[in-house]
DNA sequence: TTGTAGGCGTTATCAA
DNA sequence: TTGATAACGCCTACAA
């Protein structure tokens, strides 16, 4: 069963079953020797124990992966990608849930710190609360003091490398092409007050209206949670209004979605009544009807940069991969 | 960084400093002592080595999950429930993925047992392909024979604990509600030919509805891929064909879905024209319309029964745990 | 209750 | 090229 075994069985020493197994760089072993070792493993059925592989080299094979919800399909594409990634570098991946708690990332990481991950990938937005941040700070200062690298999706600040996705221009360009299509009255389903990503596709929604010319009121741009409820909840409160806007822009999918529902619901429909655009193109928008207006979001290849990125040789300086998004113009906003 | 440095740093033996911090079973250390050693601990931000550990006690705590996509939600909500029952254990997860390729379980069972995971629970249904099952069966006997143990989920085929889904007893119960629904005409876009639990659903409803009186021609059990582009291209198919059939039965959800596509690419409506069911309940049906009328698979309770499974206290004889199905009638088979 | 020391399975250094 | 042997970081009899 162990290495021991294998070389008492082809009568060689511990070293040389070692080197030939797991053929050491530059240690080099004879071939009649080598064959020996081999089939004395096969027929030992041996497997090598990766865990004092780890202790013995000092480094393991395994990258750990925070979400917040496996089953969602944002973080699902993107867990997709760094399986995918990880897999080509032969690491595993240990994947890792807050069950939607923010405040269970820094606990995570030390976990993943005590398995002595290669790297760690954090998926979930930032939000603008430094009380909230410092935890995950900590643990990631330690992370990395421990040798360990790591790569943030969302916004970079936490002074570590990080995937940035092009919220406000992708927000931008569809207030852009919305107005194109002759919209001119907007609401948001705008998610958490503090939600950086929530926040910046909020904001350069507004702005590039603005410079356009067109308002929205501070009435129209609701606060929500990040969810298929929070879009729901968000609808409701808008449709209940004695005015209604020609189309709303919710800040995620999954919220578009739940706006969706809430339309359907109370007899509003899109796109005759109200249009309807969201943000992140997730795979479920694939079998939605009316097809929903978004942007697109390239989520398994974030998984798969933001791996890269983690696992690339430790720099001194923070780096950034941008990601570019693009908008889809879908039935839900055929225009006016 | 080490408990060695720990324990200098509180003036204490190797010893006294493990047992102040994991807590040992029976021995127990003087408080003042245990004092000491947890604030050189903080102190010197110590952050024991799983790895050390695992190797030291014998064993890990992983466990292993092998999927064929993480991204589709039938996989992401097992996955979830997964999680969230080894998090309640106080066990990490490590994920892998066969990308679409049965005949990569093995090699991942393999590698999780050089992971020492103490137990691996694998998510895709069988094939009746004895040689596919084989070198599964030999790498899960050796998984074991190494001390770990399995959950399947699907079919007992394996001689392997399993989380069994009741897949003829969901699929006759839906032949019999749409029955009683009134239609009396059934296509079955019926997935692979091999796949056991496309064949389960596929001839329970056969069978179901000969017991009522109603048989499904040949030419209107179709089979294809378990996938959308399966369903997609199945359904294509039954549409080209001069005549048609009241309710199409897909033998799961993401095949319903490629379904409603195809459908409606060429001008078929659901459930106008004709009529459609599936089969699983996953997630995603929440924002699909029409409501898809389906079988409920409890996905998630299922993640979490196979992982409890596969924690139990081993047993000498194949422990199932069935898992009940329930008719969820929408408006995709509004009835004749 | 505390400390000493052997062992877990590999890798890697250093002689031979 | 091969073989002893010392790490790697921790746990746990066994002794004190």
């Amino acid at each position: 069963m162990t290495l021991s075994d294998v070389a008492r069985e082809a009568g060689v020493s511990l070293a040389t079953a070692s080197r030939a197994i797991n053929g050491s760089a530059n240690r080099v072993v004879r071939a009649d020797l080598r064959e020996r070792v081999l089939a004395a493993a096969a027929k030992l059925r041996y497997s090598p124990d990766a865990n004092a592989q780890a202790m013995a080299r000092g480094r393991t094979t395994s990258i750990g992966l925070v979400v917040h919800d496996i089953a969602d399909p944002f973080f699902s594409s993107i867990a997709a990608g760094v399986t995918r990634a990880a897999d080509r570098a032969g690491l595993q991946v240990t994947l890792t849930s807050t069950q939607h708690d923010p405040s269970r990332e820094a606990g995570l990481v030390d976990l993943l710190k005590r398995q002595r991950a290669r790297a760690v990938v954090i998926a979930g937005g930032r939000m603008d609360d430094e009380d909230a941040n410092a935890d995950l700070r900590t643990a990631l200062d330690d992370y990395r003091a421990g040798g360990g690298s790591v790569a943030l999706i969302g916004q970079p600040v936490l002074g570590v490398d990080t995937v940035v996705v092009d919220n406000a221009r992708g927000a931008a360009d569809l207030a852009r092409a919305l107005h194109g299509r002759g919209y001119r009255s907007f609401a948001v389903l705008g998610g958490p007050e503090q939600h950086l990503t929530a926040r910046e596709r909020r904001e350069a929604f507004r702005d590039a209206l603005a410079e356009l010319g067109t308002t929205i009121p501070d009435a129209w741009i609701l606060t929500g949670a990040f969810t298929h409820e929070g879009g729901e909840d968000a609808m409701r409160a808008l449709l209940r209004g004695d005015d209604r806007p020609q189309v709303v822009f919710a800040v995620n999918d999954v919220m578009a979605l739940g706006a969706l529902t809430a339309a359907r619901d109370v007899g509003v429909r899109v796109p005759d009544d109200i249009a309807l655009a969201g943000f992140d193109d997730i795979s479920t928008l694939r079998d939605v009807v009316p097809g929903l207006t978004t942007v697109r979001v390239p989520l398994v290849d974030i998984g798969i940069a933001a791996t890269e990125l983690a696992l690339a040789d430790p720099s001194d300086d923070v780096r950034l991969t941008h990601v570019p998004t693009q908008v889809v113009l879908r039935e839900s906003t055929p225009g006016i």
